[in-house]
DNA sequence: CGGCTTTGACCTGCGC
DNA sequence: GCGCAGGTCAAAGCCG
């Protein structure tokens, strides 16, 4: 997590917590808490108190406004401190659902049959090497060759849904040499290649989520041996994306959220080996950063588990309050 | 005319 | 061995 991302993460934990000292404090102050301070050290008020009586009162209603003020800045630091905490476990969530589909996708995958140039270098998404040709391929295979490949893939928010043409402008230039229509999924599955270099092994299969046809899922295979068109380095899609298709909370929740243009750099320059850290670059873009501030602060809204924690642990504060 | 798209045929691996 | 499904090929057509 960026700093800004764990900024603004602090500053609405506060505006919460702030919200919920306004309301249960406040309460507090009013009812409680004066009845249980006051009671016996305070003079009782006949009318004719004299002034000096008032400045201990004016005092005592000082030293109770810094204790308050204490309490609410301790449960502020604890609430913070739930926030960081209820994240961490959310992310460590999102690493074990994103391992699990990885792996899932690993044993259900067929490797088939391609160019000999592309299919020695075919690995697992997690850039783990799961090839699974026979031994026979194995053999006729040079070991050199086995040299591993990006496989990537990305969730691309289409306005126009009756394009079949599913158009993903990244920045390369694509030759398309086939269609298909698959059985899990109604629309064709279009499949690409570079045509940027006569030589260059990248492909990528563009398909329509059968979930929700606004959605384009395009997968790219190894990696460009080039540099792309300079006239096209920096191509903002128009569209929200989202990487990581395997993350259904991050897709499920960009269709629910409002519209957000998010500029993703698809693609790798030439030899770069560093690809999924270039990625993590760009999903760290103020914009996606923003997108997940927000995702974030809906979660802890919204999750009933969250909340019953939270009120838990306020009104354990609270009973420790009065009962001290 | 060259480049690109379309589309049916073909190839290959996997499961039964 | 056969059928199925994904992936690829290549001829035909389209377009600038």
């Amino acid at each position: 997590m960026s700093p800004k991302t764990a900024s603004t993460m602090k500053s609405r934990c506060l505006n919460t917590s702030l919200d919920l000292n306004l309301g249960t404090l406040g309460h507090m102050k009013e009812e409680e808490t004066p009845k249980r301070e006051y009671v016996g050290d305070l003079p009782h008020v006949d009318g004719k108190s004299s002034v000096k009586e008032e400045y201990e009162k004016a005092g005592l209603l000082v030293e109770e406004l810094h204790r308050m003020s204490s309490e609410n800045k301790r449960l502020t630091e604890m609430l913070v401190h739930v926030c960081e905490n209820y994240n961490a476990l959310q992310s460590h969530l999102k690493d074990l659902v994103k391992s699990k589909h990885t792996e899932q996708e690993s044993m259900n995958s067929r490797k088939r049959k391609a160019d000999s140039d592309y299919h020695g270098n075919m690995i697992g998404i997690n850039g783990n090497n799961e090839c699974s040709s026979s031994d026979e391929e194995s053999r006729k295979r040079p070991k050199e060759e086995t040299i591993k490949t990006k496989v990537k893939r990305f969730c691309v928010r289409s306005s126009d849904t009756s394009n079949n043409s599913l158009p993903v402008q990244d920045g390369y230039q694509w030759r398309k040499y086939g269609q298909k229509v698959t059985r899990d999924n109604p629309s064709p599955r279009a499949y690409f290649k570079c045509s940027f270099a006569p030589s260059c092994p990248v492909k990528k299969k563009v398909q329509r989520s059968a979930e929700d046809p606004s959605f384009l899922v395009v997968t790219y295979e190894g990696e460009h041996n080039h540099h792309k068109n300079p006239s096209q380095v920096e191509v903002s899609l128009g569209l929200s994306q989202c990487e990581n298709l395997e993350s259904p909370s991050i897709s499920a929740s960009m269709r629910s959220s409002a519209p957000t243009t998010v500029t993703l750099d698809l693609v790798q320059p030439a030899g770069l080996h560093d690809g999924a850290k270039k990625s993590n670059q760009e999903v760290e873009s103020p914009a996606f950063q923003q997108f997940l501030v927000q995702q974030m602060a809906s979660s802890l809204t919204k999750d009933p588990n969250f909340t019953s924690a939270l009120a838990a642990a306020i009104s354990g504060r609270i009973l420790d309050y009065t009962m001290n």
